[in-house]
DNA sequence: AATGAATGAGGGTTCATTCAT
DNA sequence: GATGAATGAACCCTCATTCAT
């Protein structure tokens, strides 16, 4: 099982595509092959299984995506900036790509436990990153002290992520990455009026 | 098919049950009949399929607590409280069935598209409660005019599911309830420090 | 799992015809399934999976028959009688059934190491049936005191084994219940001259 | 194709350590590659296929012992040292190499029908052998007119065989080479009292 | 001669659903 | 109404063999 070879980068992209165009359940190994242009015992040159191949894909577009973000986000000072270039850098990801945010939103979700425990881990950096950023803003006295990082850090990944979510449901059809800039302030300030 | 006999809420207790101790995929018709003591074939005397018993286990469940807040949410005035007490109410029921929360916010998130298709359609109400609030919240300027409702919607639901959903992982090894009040918070106020 | 059910033996035989016909290999569990007029999943009803539907068919095969010669045997006083006795109903049996024969002798032989081992757990009694026979020749001074009863039961069993599977090699072309009398004599007397 | 490379036996040998070592089915053509140190194709170039391989293994074991024998049979005039020749020599072959006997007595026989063919074609001159010893001990009086010659060597290789196969599933813990003798007494004067 | 990446055919088993009783 | 024995479609993965280098 290597990966990285030419093939390893083909195979995930067309798992991508035909889950997005099929389904989770419908997805048979067999016709991934196809649309990647290879035989079905060749994606068991890279994979394990079919499993890993899906945790593969995972890691290698969200991984990638948090690893680029926290190299982005050390040059930004303040807080409030930080989480806005993460929400629209988030927004952005999966707008660029119809497949990938089917994929993560909709059908990756019915994967069996096994392999959503793997997704979920692959998505604890994230977490440690809205940590830090909250743990920086409070010492940098711009977030207030009351506030439970974790449970503020679960406030913006949901909101986020539900976001992302009923913007896949309803077809794309609107602009996802403008929402980034309301959503933000209303993360920061509430939704309370007068927030002068 | 006829819904309502003595069997019927035996079998979805039974199939809340079930999918909490095995999961969703070992969750096979015959040991819901036989954890509700009748035989398979009784199950489709109840319901059309498998789908249409889990679409009823959450319609039963949440539906009627969406019901039940409709009428308690006419109940109060400020769209503060309105809110405080949807959120208190959304963690009260879950915190207070172990079976119920591992079942909606985990398992039956791996179900097939059409059966989840469902689900979201179960939760509509929720939603235009939701925009209910925020509209009357705004006409009665508590609510900045500013705010995208169906976007502050997505944000409120995100983030009361999101924190479900992470207690439920850590098994509800903490008090939930007790997390509505630092929650609406933020969603009220923000996370800016000097909320005043 | 029920065993017994009037599929059971069904079945069995179903899958006697099916190996003996198309071989170990190619004996399909659909192949089989068809030729006992059920349906596949039916097989699984009654046998845990192939390989207990094989155990079970060496076990309903030989161990009836090994049961029944432990009964018959009681009835005969001496221990040469005996041995012809075992020699010639292990012929009979396997000269009346074709098939039976080509299954026994043949195909399961390239069976898979745990369901061999499992085999061979359905012989012991055999085994224990030649050392008893061969004791009690022993202690009525029938038998030479000098022999090594294990190492005897071996020779017996491996030339009654060595002898079928060379009649069903050969196509089952020459009478087979006809070597017992020669055969027990070599084995009692030896094949030298002069055994007076 | 060409037999007699340098690495034609180092195949081989690797085949036989990988059997032994893993198992019939567990033996692959790329982990007996590995043991070997040649890459998978390689193997081609000195053998048509898995089963000419295998085919070549029990060939140049047995085929050489046999060819070993002829010769060594010739020097030794009474048919009963002959036999115990055999018997010992057979014996002192398989107790030398513990994974050469369990391939022979208990992997190769998992082998499909076509592989078993051939290698009962491979012990066709021991069968010849033993036909020859027993006719020239006829013609010399030492074994009776009235054995069947085909069924006595029968019973010899089959006696021989299961003694063999008993002591590699009781994993070689008694001397084989020890049994030579009380079982050739055996097939010589038969189990009954009295052989003056 | 030697390599090893790529190929692709093939089968045991589960489980939602039915229907004769 | 209730039963539960019977149905049968659907798919991941292995590994012997090839062939371009």
């Amino acid at each position: 099982m290597k990966k990285r070879g030419p093939k390893y980068n083909q195979i995930i992209d067309a798992a991508v595509t035909v889950i997005a165009e099929n389904g989770y359940h419908a997805a048979q190994v067999s016709k991934i092959a196809k649309q990647a242009g290879v035989a079905d015992g060749t994606i068991y040159l890279y994979f394990a299984n079919k499993d890993d191949l899906l945790i593969s894909l995972f890691q290698e577009k969200m991984g990638e995506f948090i690893k680029k973000m926290e190299v982005e986000l050390k040059e930004i000072k303040s807080m409030e900036q930080k989480l806005f270039l993460l929400i629209q850098s988030h927004f952005q990801l999966l707008a660029k790509s119809e497949h990938l945010a089917i994929v993560t939103q909709l059908e990756l979700r019915q994967a069996n436990k096994r392999l959503r425990e793997s997704i979920a881990e692959v998505l604890k950096p994230y977490f440690l990153l809205l940590h830090a950023i909250l743990r920086e803003g409070m010492e940098a006295h711009t977030v207030s002290a009351d506030i439970d990082i974790r449970l503020a850090s679960q406030m913006i990944f949901g909101s986020v992520d539900e976001t992302v979510t009923n913007w896949v449901i309803n077809n794309q059809k609107y602009d996802l990455v403008a929402l980034a800039k309301p959503l933000h302030e209303m993360l920061i300030y509430g939704m309370k009026m007068n927030k002068s």
